[in-house]
DNA sequence: ATGTAC
């Protein structure tokens, strides 16, 4: 920190006197040692209003945790969590942070939990962890299944071999550019607007709170948001011909986009985690694992809503894809998709569960997915092998190694250009958090899951775009 | 991940 933060600077922050100013204080003495003092005081704002934003962070979860326990006293009605719950599957045991074992540990002692599994790129979250499959009878946690309900993978591969895709990065950065739009609160306005039949879809009228949130889903549909979130130019190869999706052996030019259901989504999970915390009383460390009985109003208009964002999240995708295939002439031979952030009713064992994904690929027997590594490291186009230990699931990517705050404290703008440099990728946005150092070893990820999916083939990113870093700046 | 409220 390159000028002192006191005491006094916290109280008028809004830090209370006593365990929590005194935690605040010792961070400070120990972290931030290059960042300017206002930035420091942003982020420790940031913290004390939104501190469940902050409890995967390494060097600030402790002072998260300890404002959301002073904030949340102990109350009565509470449900009871199970003493000896079924045990899981973990996939990776030796990557995967206890910060998210232990949140897995408590979501297997709900009293409606049948089955469970942590995914290999497994991390903290809210609630359930990052890379949990949950999977309960008859009722449905909002986050079990996250903020950015039906956050998804597309994948398009193009009629282009490899070669007439170099000495064109103009143009296809300008197309990237001309069609893409990021950030946190972006929309299209006007004519500008793009659209599709999802803004027909009968289920924005089953509630006023969807009808509410028609406008919100029209003006940023087609847009990608911030965070992890991307549209990336790159090259799939498969090595050997795929019958199935009937495409030959070669080097193919493709569009790898991720995103979700935007604000429309986000709305959606806050609600109804709101609601569901009203109803479901659990005991303060399952707090964020509320759950709403399928056969409940509540229940079934979280189901709808939730199935109306992830098809808007599709929609969203379809609408960039088609965008940009049109903007560079080009036929889609393969298109493939998936959700890694949603629910679904599945059969296992003989009976019908409510499945849970957050941060999960779906792998059934068949199913195809994508699984994507970092702006530098490949991204996989795999097909399920119908695993039960897993729940029908695989990792959605290679997990972070590093919270962004870590990120950002010790990656510098010249690692990042030479990492870049080194894969030959042009990167549009993006900041330090994004950083390929900030992931885990994709490589070492699948290598944990080859019980789970086999790589049908495997995609290098070459242009990617990614929200400003500032766009996330208060 | 989102975008409001501090």
């Amino acid at each position: 920190m390159k000028t002192e933060i006191t005491g006094k600077t916290l109280k008028a922050l809004g830090f209370a006197e006593g365990k929590i100013l005194g935690l605040a204080l010792e961070i400070l003495k120990n972290n931030f040692q290059d960042i300017e003092a206002n930035e420091v005081q942003k982020l420790l704002k940031k913290v004390k209003n939104y501190p469940e934003n902050f409890l995967d962070d390494e060097i600030l979860s402790v002072l998260a945790t300890a404002i959301i326990e002073e904030a949340n006293p102990r109350s009565d009605g509470i449900i009871e969590l199970i003493a000896n719950a079924k045990t899981y599957t973990v996939f990776g045991e030796g990557y995967i942070e206890d910060g998210a074992k232990n949140q897995m540990n408590i979501a297997m002692k709900l009293p409606v939990t049948e089955a469970g599994a942590l995914m290999p790129d497994a991390h903290q979250g809210y609630g359930l962890p990052i890379g949990g499959v949950l999977a309960t009878r008859n009722a449905i946690i909002p986050y079990g299944v996250g903020v950015d309900i039906g956050c998804r993978m597309a994948l398009s591969i193009f009629d282009i071999p490899e070669k007439y895709y170099f000495g064109k990065d103009a143009m296809y950065k300008r197309e990237l550019i001309a069609h893409t739009k990021f950030g946190a609160g972006q929309n299209y306005s006007g004519n500008e607007r793009a659209d599709h039949d999802i803004l027909d879809s009968d289920d924005f009228n089953a509630t006023p709170f969807l009808k509410n949130l028609h406008g919100k889903a029209w003006a940023q549909l087609g847009t990608s948001g911030g965070g992890n979130h991307f549209v990336e130019w790159g090259i799939i190869d498969f090595a050997e011909r795929d019958e199935i999706l009937n495409i030959d052996k070669g080097r193919y030019v493709a569009l790898l986009t991720h995103s979700g259901s935007r604000g429309f989504g986000a709305t959606v999970a806050g609600q109804y985690t709101k609601i569901a915390k009203e109803i479901c009383k659990l005991p303060k460390e399952a707090i964020n694992l509320a759950y709403l009985d399928m056969n409940s109003a509540e229940g079934q208009e979280y189901w709808i809503a939730m199935n109306l964002a992830g098809d808007y999240a599709s929609a969203c995708h379809e609408v960039i894809h088609k965008k940009l295939t049109k903007a560079i002439g080009a036929k889609v031979l393969v298109k493939v998709e998936n959700h890694h952030n949603f629910a679904w009713k599945e059969t296992l064992n003989g009976e019908e569960l409510i499945v849970h994904r957050k941060g999960a690929t779906p792998a059934g027997k068949g199913v195809m997915g994508i699984i994507p590594g970092s702006m530098t490291a490949p991204g996989f186009l795999v097909r399920g092998k119908g695993e039960t230990s897993s729940i029908n699931s695989a990792s959605h990517g290679a997990g972070r190694l590093m919270s962004r705050t870590k990120a950002i404290q010790s990656i510098t703008k010249s690692d990042m250009k030479a990492i870049l440099k080194d894969h030959n990728v042009t990167l549009i946005g993006a900041g330090l958090d994004e950083a390929p150092m900030a992931y885990k070893d994709i490589n070492q990820v699948m290598a944990a899951q080859t019980e789970l999916v086999d790589v049908i083939a495997k995609f290098e990113p070459k242009m990617v775009r990614m929200a400003d870093d500032g766009s996330r700046e208060d």
